[in-house]
This record gives C-alpha cells, structure tokens and sequence, in this order.
DNA sequence: CTGTTAGCGCTTTCAA
DNA sequence: TTGAAAGCGCTAACAG
C-alpha cells in the first residue's frame, strides 16, 4: 500500500540496464574521464527509464570526502540575526562567493543560551565561517579544527590559523568621534552593541567592558574612548532600531544631557534620532548622531553621519577565503576599512551647551 | 611540510585503541543499544586520545540514509529573499520546528536567473521546504520527486502529493478591501507584489495579471478586485518600502487620484504612505493604506490598517509537517488564517472625493 | 553485553 | 575506452 517501500535505482542498476559497469557509468555521469560518446547515451537513456535521478550526494560524499556544504554560524535565533541588514549582506556575499564551486550554505545556530551547537559536531560540513560569535568561538573553533573543518572568521579572533576577516572598528569609529570633537561637542553618549552572548541591556560599566566577549562591540569602543574616555554609554539588546530607541531615551534624558551620540550601528542610531524626536530635540541642531555600517535604514529621513562599512565585500571575502582553503591554500586574513560619510545629522553643539 | 596531509582517526581506530569492535564503538558514541559504562569510558577515552571528533557525518548519513539537512528554498538572492521579515519570521519559523529532530537549514537558492537549481540536484537533503517560488516550483518539485526527497510548499500549488502551507490571502484581502468599501471608498488603486520571476516592474495588465506565476500576489489581488473590480494596479519589483514609495508616486500622481491604497506587503504600505507624504496628502484623512503581514515596518509612525498573518506560525507548520514525513508520515496541508487590524491608516473619504 | 559480517552507493585506481 | 576490485567510515543485523 505504502509507496515508500520503492527502493530508488542505484548507479549500478543504471549500469546494468546500459550494459556497462557502474565505474563507467559513473564517469559517464561526472563528465570525469574518457567516455565514449556512445556509451555515454546508453547510459542517460537507461538512467532516463529508471528516473534515475543523479549519484546520491551522500554515498558521493562520503566517497570524495567532500559534502559541497559551507556553514554559516549565527548567533542565536534567525529572526534575530537576519533583522540587521549588515548580516544580510554579508551571507549574501558570502553565498555568491560560495557559489562558485557550487557549494550550498547551511545555516547554523550557535545561540547564546542554547547548549547544542550539535550541528557543528555532526554537519558534514566542508568548511565553516564564524559571524564573530563571541564567547561560543574559541569552542566552535576547536570544535573544528579537531574535525579538521576549515575556517574563516569574520570580525573575531581565533588564533593563528584561521584567517580572519576584519574591519577597522576602532579606527573607523574614531574617526566619527574626532569628526564630533572638531565640531565642538565634549559631551557624548555611546550606543553599544551587545558585550556578551546573554544580550544583556543596561548602563555601560567598566566591568562589562573590560569583559566584553564580542569583538566587534569592544573595538568600537575603544575608538569612541579615544577620544572621548569619559563617555557614558548604554549597552543595547541587539542591532535594532526599537533598542536605539530605548537606549537613545535613557541617555538623553540624563543630565547634563550629551550634545551628540555615537551609535555602533546605524539601525541603533535611527533609534537614538527617534528618541530625540519624541523628546522634542532637533537633529542636528540639538543633538548630533553618528552610526556605523552605512545601510539604508528604511524609513528614516536623515541622511545619517555613519561610517560605510563593506558589507557585502566582507561576505565575499570569507567566502573566496572558503574556496581558497578548499583549494588547499592558505589565504592570510584581511582587514576592511570603512569610509567616514559625513551627513546631515552632525553639527556644532548650540553654544549655550 | 604540509599539515594537510594527516589522517583523521576513525571509529576503528578509536575501537582498536580501546580494544573492542568498532560496531561496540559505535555503540558507544551513538548512545543506541547496550554497552557497559566501562566499554563506553574506555571508548571515550580512546577518543580523546587520538582526538576523534566523533563519527564522520558523510559515512553515517550514507549508512543511515538521512543527512540530517533540510533545504529552504528561497527566490533569487539571499539579500533579496531576507528584506522582507515576513521571509525571515518563516524561516524561523521553520529552524525551530526542524530543530526538534536537530537537522540544520542549508539555504539554497532556485534564483530566477540562474538557471542552475544545482543544489536542489546535489545536496545531500532529507527534505525540502519551498518558498512559493513560482515558476521554479514545478521544475523542483519533479526534481525532487525523483530524488524521492519531501518536500513542503509554502503558499504555492505543488500537486497532490506535496503538502501546501497555505494562507487565505483572498479572503483576507478581501476583508480588506471591504472595509474600504464600507467606509465609502471607491476609487482605490492596488500595489502588487512581483508576478513573474523576473519581478518586472510596472503598471498592472489583464496580460500580466492572468499569465502571473506568483500564487500569493495572484490570490491577494482577487481578493481586491472581488471587491473593486476595476481597481488600477501597480506592479512593484519586490516587497520593500522604496518599491511602494515608486508605486504609490506612480498611483498618487494619476487622475483621478485614488483615496485609497490597497497594497500587498506592510513595506509597500509603509512606501505608499511614504509616498503620500511627499505629495503633501495626510494619512487617513486624503488617503486610506491597507497593507498586508502585521509586521512592525521599522520607522514607520502609523498604526497600520493591515491584514495580519501568522508567518512564524507558518513556517513552524511547514518545519513540523517535514517532521513528520521523515518520521513516513503523510501530513496534510494546512491553510492559515489572516485576521484584519484596523488602524490608522484607514478613514472616509473626503467628501469632496 | 560484545564481536562478526555485510554492506550503504559511489568513485578511483589499476589492468585489460 | 572499458571493467574489476577495493574501499570511503560507519552502522545494523545477527550471533555469540
């Protein structure tokens, strides 16, 4: 009754019907080797009659040691992930990369809470790139390199042998905290990325920065220190616009009140300019707002002082670094810069202060 | 020289190390069937010696015939597919349910261009989910029908065989469009989602409209027209905010104008709206938007009348339903309700219409 | 509880 | 140009 019970052809059943061994009909699927061009028909036509559908990628796999698989570790849940578009863009540059050897992208959860990165332990995975993970990298990392999976990270440190796909943070984000300082302002508030896995929220102390497990976060602190080493900061949940918001409300409602923002990304500083509006402050004349990213917020109408990070280009970097490794090279990590775009949300503090 | 070269240790050897039969080390790792707690310290042990990361993931799935892989198919390009969050709900929607049986997400692309599905012919899945991709859908659906790999189809027609996730998107819109209706409108222009997988953009057609490939953009424009039959049409390029800024301009600058907007995603909503305000008209009160999804469109300040659908809800139906067919179940397909949210965003017409 | 035996389906030498 | 043989590394029967 239950059609699952049909068993599908094999590549020797294919043979058979051509009249052939499995070896050659195998080369006659790969294109692999001498064939010849009579044969080959023989064996599509029989393989046509079996519907026959291709060799099966695992018993290939297994064979050529290869899954064609590329994993893609994010942290926590997808939604979260993917509401930045910065992450966006960089799977999507990671998968055109990718795709030319063919290879698919698996998606893999290495969440803060959850204990299971099961899939890194048992994916047949070819290689991996790691989305700066914070805390769960060094274990990932040598999770893999004991199953001798390579692997890239982007914007984290892994040690010697991963090559690791950079951004100049710090240097970047210093550059929109000097542009601030020359314009006038010394008061300034920082929006800070998540500091740990657990996204906690909430003032920015000296103990949670100097613990701080992500990267990317830390170094763009360290360059809004360099030039404001006093600043206040807010450590938000995520990379959205409604923490922004909340972390905009909490710093402009201190006193004395900063004259300008610094926000580690642009979805975070159009929460700060909403803010702002709704406590009657004008941008920039009341309060000047950097980001950092460069994305098209949809639906904010300033055109944002950020910094323009490559996104995309990061993604595909990491990704021709996969090729590479697969090719049995070793590429060398590389470092983005990002480009200092002056728009129309900075300006002078008003001279009363 | 080269550190490529090593051998990784397999089950046998770790057997060997420990001094019992690698089907017992198997054993042992996989947790199915007796073995005494000594044997499995023992095999632990020897595990760690020789830094066996456990059993390779390509041999055990050609041996079990699961890969422990479902595959998303989505349209085009990753950066495309992921701008809309109701894709991104969906997606997660689906990670949770298949993280049940702890199989991972490979992202594949069956993009209108390419023309090559290659992984969908590859890759090692146990099963498919298929983001109502249009004229792909048939394509995939016989390829995998061949391979003998499940598959699902969220809001698309795939036959018999394959279980639909479906949403009353003629209904709802229909519901919609009444609501419209009962406040006196009657000139009411439609944003439509991409017809065609070439996602043209454009003024909507008879042509266009009857030759669509595009389930959900089909059944939501019914809906409008049950109700305003002669209703002009735009065709947006994709679900973003700056397509329904182009449509809504393109609307709003017609004469006569229309008073109200019925457009098929939140971010066309959130576009037209936009578009409105450029054109000097207020929201309700010259013009009526209704959307569809319920998403929070970021940045967007009104409460938006719209047509809110369960996306996550729909994907972990999908992900559940390919739980079950791996477990040999036949699951049937589901159809989701919309429920209408009435906003802000729509009112009466102005008397002078 | 443990070992033996047989493959999963394919590819890749190597000989013919 | 084709075929025969030998596994890739694991697991599932079945015996012991």
């Amino acid at each position: 009754m239950d059609g699952d019970t049909i068993t599908r052809p094999t590549l020797s059943d294919v043979a058979a019907r051509a009249g052939c061994s499995p070896s050659t009909a195998s080369l006659a699927f790969s294109g692999t080797g001498p064939v010849s061009d009579a044969t080959r028909e023989k064996v599509l036509a029989a393989a046509k009659e079996l519907h026959y559908a291709g060799p099966d990628p695992r018993a290939r796999s297994l064979r050529r040691g290869r899954s064609g698989i590329v994993g893609v570790v994010i942290d926590d849940r997808v939604s979260e992930a993917f509401r930045d578009p910065v992450n966006i863009a960089m799977l999507d540059g990671v998968s055109e990369a990718i795709g030319e050897i063919d290879a698919a992208l698996l998606l893999l959860t290495a969440g803060a809470g959850s204990d299971k990165p099961v899939s890194l332990e048992t994916a047949p995975l070819d290689a991996v790139v790691l989305f700066g993970c914070s805390t769960t990298l060094e274990r990932s990392i040598s999770m893999l390199t004991q199953r001798g999976i390579p692997a890239v990270v982007i914007e984290g440190d892994a040690g010697e042998n991963v090559p690791e796909i950079a951004l100049d943070n710090r240097e970047a984000t210093r550059l929109g905290a000097e542009h601030l300082r020359e314009l006038g302002h010394e008061r300034v508030g920082i929006v800070v990325l998540p500091l740990a896995p657990d996204r906690a929220r909430g003032a920015l102390t000296e103990e949670r920065a100097a613990s701080s497990a992500v990267a990317t976060a830390t170094e763009r602190l360290a360059g809004a220190r360099d030039v404001f080493p006093d600043a206040a900061g807010v450590v938000a949940s995520g990379s959205y616009l409604d923490e922004g918001l909340i972390a905009g409300r909490e710093l402009l409602t201190a006193t004395p009140r900063p004259t300008a923002i610094i926000a580690q990304s642009d979805l975070l500083a159009a929460g700060v300019i909403r803010a702002a509006e709704e406590l009657g402050l004008r941008v920039p004349e009341d309060l000047s707002v950097v980001g950092f990213d460069g994305v098209r917020v949809d639906g904010l109408d300033y055109d944002l002082t950020t910094l323009v990070q490559p996104s995309q280009a990061k993604g595909r970097a990491a990704g021709e670094a996969i090729v590479r490794m697969l090719a049995g090279e070793h590429p060398s990590s590389v470092t983005f810069t990002s480009t200092f775009h002056r728009g129309a949300t900075t300006a002078p503090p008003r001279v009363a202060d």
